[in-house]
RNA sequence: GCGCGCGUAGCUCAGCUGGAUAGAGCGUCGGCCUCCGGAGCCGAAGGUCGUGGGUUCGAAUCCCGCCGCGCGCACCA
């Protein structure tokens, strides 16, 4: 049990002796200022009012109540309004390494999520060019937020949607077939169509005597030139979901007929209508054009179906805040089946754009892709830890700028470095003294010796990680793991370079190796729950 | 015009579900240092949290108005 809990449990206990509601759930946090407490609780303060005494008396009267070795403390201070401010006992802290060291890979892992199915959709870009930079982002925010919901619990499925039905594969068709017609010479790309090179390179590449069709040939040449994409960043998904199929397996025309039995639609101007507004949508959305065709909008919701259908009663969709749009009426279709998914079905967690930056100036264009930067051209300029890294580092609500000299630069200013630099030095420390980290055995140290303030700190730190994930897991929130990532290093670097390891005497030298330790666990569970790598040297 | 999001230190941004004197990195300024692993370490200055109201013991955080920026508002996806 960790200390927020312990002290959470003593305060109940006292709470209730000093007749307290039996329904009163403490709140224990961290202070802002670590100078306060290492813990307080507000709860002096809630409760003055039911209990019709003043905040301090109260708290006077928990604090004698307590327990502290039950609570794991060392001393309570009663500060500010009536706050109870808990400083940790030294001791307590420093046993917590061996825990960390004992749950080893699985230190921050949680069970919240009861390991109920939870789909996550991300990416889910048109099969019509590679990836650009805002895609990165998604795949890099979708891979986290995956891994953070499996980190507490939850069975997870990346799941990608090809939206390979639409009016732009036509356009892809319409771009290839026009290099094919013009043959050597300049040509002339319709309205709508797409520019990049990739486009006359594919055109080159067909062979009109395998009888597959030009479309096909294009769709299936992007999927794999897509697929090249995710795999230099280092993301698998579980399912790949046609759009195509849903019109095959007729699932896009039972989910309009049964809108229809549903009275949820009428005719207007040629066009059939769904009555999104019964749902909170502004203005009601066509589901078929006046000629026969259906809007994006009606796939989308089936494919939705199939999700609930598969058993997923978690949906999350990681999309650019540029479709937000859609999110409203997506849920209204859904519910307008009266199939029982909820209002909230999916959850979305949008992000802002990505700017590239490069010595000062933004950076528009590539070679291959004409009009925008590719993901791969990032991975390749900066490497995909850096890439990761940074686009992880910002909440998807704020606009990105990703400054490529940053992430090259080969020293601490570079966050990714700075982070990677504290896990190699402690792989350091091992090596240096030849010690196999892994094989270490320190079930009989004395961890009580670890009470340098940095050491601490640096425990404290750590002891902090599994509520973290927790907290960025029900937040949908990565960028709170990186943050984290960067305090941690921080302190761990503090650590390094005011103490010794090795040539310490005996007693200190064991108890610092297992901190050491402790810290290469955190630092490397945290960059993997990020998808990067973690170096034992650089 | 309507909807969503965002306005926090010179710059880039954190601030978790309302808590104490609002934080970090970079930059600036002033000192040290060469150590298991490198241009590193310590300290300082720097803020009306866009703005005006409201809610309450308490607001950067919640509610309303206004200003500014971004995105969206198709029988496109």
């Amino acid at each position: 049990m960790n200390f927020a809990d312990r002290i959470r449990a003593e305060l109940k206990r006292a709470a209730l002796s000093i007749g307290a509601p039996s329904n009163i759930d403490p709140l224990v946090e961290r202070p802002r200022d670590p100078m306060h407490a290492d813990w307080a609780s507000n709860i002096a303060m809630v409760l003055a009012r039911p209990l019709k005494r003043k905040p301090a008396e109260i708290a006077t009267a928990i604090r004698d109540a307590i327990s502290l070795a039950d609570a794991g403390v060392d001393r309570i201070e009663i500060a500010g309004p009536g706050f109870l401010n808990f400083r940790l006992d030294p001791a307590a802290v420093a046993n917590t390494v061996r825990d960390i060291v004992a749950a080893n890979e699985n230190f921050g892992r949680g069970s919240e999520g009861e390991h109920c199915p939870v789909v996550v959709e991300f990416v889910s870009a048109n099969p019509t060019g590679p990836l650009h930079v805002g895609h990165g982002r998604q795949a890099a925010l979708g891979d986290a937020i995956s891994s953070l919901l499996e980190w507490t619990g939850w069975h997870v499925s990346r799941e990608y949607y090809y939206n390979d039905a639409g009016v732009q594969i036509d356009n892809l068709e319409l771009s290839v077939r026009a290099h094919i017609d013009a043959g050597d010479g300049e040509a002339v790309i319709p309205e709508g169509g797409y520019h990049g090179e990739y486009i006359r390179e594919i055109a080159s590449r067909y062979d009109a005597s395998t009888l597959e069709t030009v479309r096909n040939f294009a769709v299936r040449a992007l999927r794999a030139e897509q697929d090249l994409d995710l795999q230099a960043f280092g993301v698998q998904f579980d399912t790949y979901y046609l759009e195509s199929s849903l019109y095959i397996d007729g699932k896009v025309r039972e989910t309009v007929e049964r809108l229809i039995a549903n009275d949820q639609t009428y005719e207007k101007d040629g066009a059939l209508w769904l009555r999104t507004t019964d749902y909170g949508d502004d203005k009601d959305r066509v589901m078929r054009k006046s000629d026969g065709t259906y809007t994006y909008f009606v796939p989308d919701v089936a494919y939705h179906v199939t999700k609930w259908q598969r058993g997923f009663t978690r949906a999350i969709n990681v999309q650019g805040a540029d479709h937000h749009g859609t999110t409203t009426r997506v849920r209204a279709g859904l519910r307008a089946l009266h199939m029982g998914i909820p209002e909230g079905y999916p959850e979305y967690a949008l992000h802002q754009m990505v700017t590239i930056v490069k010595q000062g100036d933004e950076v528009k264009i590539s070679k291959r892709a004409g009009s925008y930067v590719t993901v791969r051209d990032l991975i390749d300029w900066v490497g995909r830890d850096a890439v990761r890294f940074f686009f992880l580092m910002r909440k998807g609500d704020s606009p990105l700028i990703f400054d490529v000299d940053l992430a090259l630069s080969q020293s601490e200013e570079n966050p990714v470095y700075y982070v990677q630099m504290a896990h190699a030095r402690m792989s350091g420390i091992f090596r240096v003294g030849e010690l196999d980290a892994a094989k270490m055995d320190i079930s009989a140290v004395d961890l009580s010796v670890l009470t340098e303030p940095e050491e601490q700190d640096l425990i404290k730190q750590l002891i902090d990680f599994p509520a973290e994930v927790d907290g960025a897991a029900k937040a949908l929130e990565p960028h709170r793991i990186t943050a984290y990532a960067l305090d941690t290093a921080r302190l761990a670097h503090a650590w390094y370079h005011k103490h010794h390891v090795l040539g310490e005497p005996a007693p200190v030298m064991s108890a610092r190796l297992a901190l050491a330790r402790a810290t290469q666990i955190v630092i490397r569970n945290t960059l993997g729950l990020l998808g990067i790598s973690a170096p034992e040297r650089m």
